[in-house]
DNA sequence: TGGGACACTATGGGCGTCAACGGGAATAGG
DNA sequence: CCTATTCCCGTTGACGCCCATAGTGTCCCA
């Protein structure tokens, strides 16, 4: 298996310390990732997290845009100066910095949400109102749907 | 017979554990499903349960969308995030977790019921009333009156 | 055709292993 | 010198592995 999926909630320790998950610690080693790099969700309070080829979505994105407009300028700033690396620390730690628990509201435990070829870093709180939102905007896709089907 | 057919239901034990139907087992062997994948259903109380190829329709599916507008997100967070692998173990059963229960209400038992190219996990009750729905649903089909009406 | 041995499934429980977690000590950095 | 990070170790609890038992259906043979 070499993406990440499923979700684990893990509790932060007195040092500000959190155990990803082993699997997907897994994921990482397999990928050959060396560093995780951290970056800020435009629209949610959530980080996404990966190794460096993350930022090739988003370089790929830029492209398309017209380097003279401001758009351009504004993604570039967000994906190559609002991340910030992760290290995992021997016992397959990382540390939640205040970069990461200003953006994301994480204070005593994170949700680590799959995302294929990523992951995401949440307050669990927050997830779960984001998942109830996500899964009520799918449902509305499914309205014209005849019925007996099932889409998807 | 290489298709999840028929239903069971099963105790949990103190562990949390149950035994997957030895029927449903075979056909996971003779698929090759190394790992179970379950994904929680999207307007049931119910998982959907299979190999990891249950995911191939839907990224299929996201492939076709702007991976940068919401329903692309939406999709992805569905299919990678809201889900949770199920590992047989070697007596056959597996273990139902809160993330299991608090989606489905499953608590003492398990209803299985296969569909084909994967198979549900219900609470028995949940199963029995959504089955009379649909039961009802078609009646009304076949009888020409429109959903909502009471037919006769 | 009835009885019984056998096979298999479902279920319960003991136990070892490993991941998650907590905390002390060492180290680096300012 | 003080603080923050890293390393390392011990503890704990969850989970996988293994064995035992009971209930049930099947098959064979008398």
């Amino acid at each position: 298996m070499d993406r990440f999926l499923s979700n684990t909630v893990s509790r932060i320790d007195a040092k500000g310390r959190v155990s990803v998950p082993a699997h997907f610690r897994a994921v990482v080693q397999k990928r050959g990732y060396s560093e995780l790099y951290a970056l800020r969700c435009l629209d949610l309070p959530a980080m996404d997290v990966g190794g460096l080829d993350l930022l090739d979505r988003y370089e790929q994105r830029i492209a398309l845009e017209d380097p003279f407009l401001q758009t351009a300028d504004d993604m570039s700033f967000f994906c190559h100066g609002d991340g910030t690396f992760l290290k995992l620390d021997q016992d397959g730690r990382i540390t939640m910095s205040d970069f990461i628990r200003e953006h994301t509201g994480i204070s005593a435990e994170v949700a680590f949400v799959g995302r294929g070829n990523f992951f995401q870093i949440w307050e669990p709180g927050r997830l779960a109102a984001y998942g109830a939102q996500a899964r009520a905007r799918l449902l509305q896709l499914r309205q014209g749907t005849k019925p007996g089907e099932r889409p998807e």
